[in-house]
Formats: structure tokens, C-alpha cells, sequence
DNA sequence: GGCTTCGGACTGAACGTTCATTCCGAGACG
DNA sequence: CGTCTCGGAATGAACGTTCAGTCCGAAGCC
């Protein structure tokens, strides 16, 4: 079936086709972020991106395959976004900068990608993926998960508190989620000094004194 | 609400009345905790609480009255909870510290409870609800609103950063739900020293230095 | 080139299931 | 024996998923 490697996609030769799986996929983050998984049918997902309830089965077996797929997407957007120009081999508070001003940057501009991943990561799905990745490392020798070294070299090199790392994680990325969804929800307005300035005070949670 | 005082409740005389109305706000608790609010069925929490299905009726109107009314009843036993032996005239850094620690462990203790309002405030519900709150309180002269206080007191003092209140708050809140979150999905483990830390980490991003 | 045939992406009405809510007979209490 | 609460079957709406048919561009034929 896939022999073909010629030109093409599986699909047709107009090179178009994957128009409407992006629209599917669209419609499903956007929906997602604002009403929750479970309170948004896949009629409304349709609906959304324009094509009829039938074809998003051509592209997804199921809901719940739909969602896992979306959220692949859009987790390689962040991580993209996140790993853009990392600044691999300055020091350790250059990195830590870099990370957090990349991400809040990357929520605030991409509310819809943050409001998915948050309903992700809170749902059943998310915690087992974590609880996966999390075995995975613990057998695995290291690997490079940016922030959770950047957190040991820290911590190793004296300049951060010494606490587990993923309490140092929680605190970082808790406060700077919970900011983001300020900023969405509009009950606070963040430019880039003061996202510098959160960024400031939220290492003054993790280094030492 | 309360208007009805001669002396019995609502309901029949055998003074058992409001045992089945607790028993379905706790099963909605555990339920609305561990699977979310569009994902818990009526009749899951019928069966969790023991009665029947119709019986949920006789105590709510409606699915949303519920739920709303079992957010009026957790939000109190947390503002309980966190105002218990609140040491009101105690310095900035204490009532700090007594409003992480009583949070904290109070979230610990109660993860259904915890889980419940995590839920809640994710939802369309919980944010219209802050959306008023807000509204109103820019309004009306200031009240209580304890960590609201105490941290305009600290900016007011020159203790913490002059940044948004709002915002000292995310990083608080935020770290501490992330944290307390992680303790209840087994990642990391938290007593009592540790929670201690924890929280002399995050007044550090709260303080000037 | 015009006409016909063909294949498969696409649609939306239809299906079986599950949900929130209603209803009614059974029983408890006075 | 009337009143009132309860449980769970009944009801209608809404869901995820399917499928019989539509549509359109390419290929075959004259």
C-alpha cells in the first residue's frame, strides 16, 4: 500500500490532501482548550472544521485515537518551540531564562495549544503517559529532557536548593502555567519585561541564598 | 436558602434527611475528582452514594445545582480550613507560612476535595465565578480576601516584588498545586520538613532581595 | 476532443448506546 | 389509610460510529 514512494502521499496527487486532516486536527485543540474532552463531540469537531462527521474516521480510527494524535502535534510544536535556539552551552541561569521565556511566550501566543495540553496532561491519558515516561527514565540511562537536567546541574553545582528535582519542576512550571492562564483569561496583561520579572522571581524559588 | 428556621428542614422529620444528601455529595466529589465533570454519569454517582438514581432529585434540581452546590460545600471546608487559627496579627512571614502549610496539607489530606476543585475552577463554571468575583471586589471596598491582603500588605511594606498581586498569587498558588498534585499522583513524597521547604522556596520568589 | 466509466474521498442520515431526567408503584410512618 | 420518600424502569435527547450513496477528477474509448 505504501510501496508507492514516487511523488506522492498515500492519498491523492494534488499534494492537498492532508488539508483536511489539519483542519480536523485544528478544530480539536481549539475545541478541546475551550469546552474539555469529554464536552466536545466529535459532530461539533466536524462542524468546526468544515467536513462531514464521516470523514474525520477516514483519518482516525476513533475519538480517542483523535486526541492522542492531536496531542503528538502539539506536543512537537512546543518542543520545537521550546528547543528553537537553546542556548546548549551557556550557563546555567542563561538556560533556565531561555526556558522560561520561551514557554510563556510560546502559551501566550498559542492559548489554544496550551488550553489542549492542560486538559491533556489533567486527564487520565496524560497522567499515564507520565507514569510511562517516568519508568522509561528511571531504566533508561539519562537522556537529554532539558529542563530536568538543567534542574540536576543546578542542583549538583550547589546553586539550586536541594529538593527533588521534580519539586523544582513543579514550582517552575506550576507558577508559570498558572501565570500563562492569567494572561488567557485576561485577568492580568503580561509583555515581555514582566514575563522577564516572573521569570526573575521564579528562580528565586529555586536558587539558594 | 436558610429562611425556613422553625425547626425542622425541608425535607421528612426523621431527622435522617440529610444523610443521603451527603452521601451523593461526596460520591460526586470522589467521582467529579478522579474522572471530571462531563465523564461522571448521574446514575455512577447514584450507585457510588447508594441510592437510586431518581432519589438525586429529590436534594438538586439538576446535574449543574449539583455540582455548584458541592462546590459551595468544599470551597467552605477549605476556607475553613485555611482560616483555622489563622494568626491574624502575626507577622507577614508567618501568616505566609501558616496559609502554605494549612493549604497544603489540607489538599494532601483531602485529594477528592483537592481533584474536585481543580476540576471546578478549570471550568467554565469556576471561571465565570472568578470573573464575578473579581468584578465585585473592584467595586466594593475591599474585604477580607486574606492572601489577597497579605500580599499587598508585603508589596505595601516593601517585602515582595512590585509586581501585579495577581500575579505573586499564580506562582504561589500555582507551585503549590503542582506540587501537592504530584504528592497525590505518588511522583514525589511530601511530609511535613519537606513542605516546610517548600514553602520558604516560594516566598523567595514573592521577596525582594 | 467529447463521451462514458471508474474509483475512492466525502457526506450526513441512521443506528445502537448512553446520558440526564421523569414517573410511578412500593413501602415506611403517623 | 393517607402522606411522603424512595428506587429503578421508562423516556427522549444526544452521543460516537457506520454506511449507503454522492460527487468529482482521471482513465478508457471512439
Amino acid at each position: 500500500m505504501a510501496a508507492n514512494a514516487s511523488m506522492s502521499e498515500p492519498f491523492s496527487m494534488t499534494q492537498t490532501e492532508p488539508e483536511k486532516r489539519r483542519a480536523i486536527v485544528r478544530a480539536t485543540i481549539e475545541l478541546v482548550a475551550e469546552r474539555g474532552f469529554h464536552a466536545t463531540p466529535m459532530s461539533m469537531i466536524a462542524a468546526r472544521a468544515g467536513v462531514g462527521a464521516g470523514s474525520i474516521y477516514r483519518y482516525f480510527a476513533d475519538k480517542e485515537i483523535l486526541i492522542h494524535e492531536t496531542f503528538a502535534e502539539v506536543s512537537a510544536r512546543t518542543h520545537e518551540a521550546m528547543l528553537d535556539s537553546y542556548p546548549r552551552d551557556a550557563s546555567i541561569r542563561r538556560r533556565y531564562e531561555h526556558f522560561f521565556l520561551r514557554m510563556s511566550h510560546f502559551f501566550i501566543e498559542h492559548p489554544s495549544d496550551f488550553g489542549f495540553l492542560r486538559q491533556y496532561f489533567d486527564s487520565p491519558f496524560g497522567i499515564a503517559l507520565r507514569r510511562d515516561k517516568m519508568m522509561e527514565q528511571e531504566c533508561r540511562g539519562r537522556d537529554d529532557e532539558s529542563l530536568s537536567c538543567l534542574i540536576e546541574e543546578g542542583i549538583a553545582s550547589g546553586l539550586f536548593k536541594k529538593l527533588p528535582p521534580l519539586v523544582h519542576i513543579s514550582i517552575i512550571f506550576g507558577g508559570l502555567v498558572a501565570v500563562a492562564r492569567e494572561h488567557i483569561l485576561g485577568f492580568v496583561t503580561l509583555d515581555t519585561p514582566m514575563l522577564q520579572i516572573i521569570a526573575d522571581a521564579c528562580w528565586d524559588a529555586l536558587a539558594r541564598h
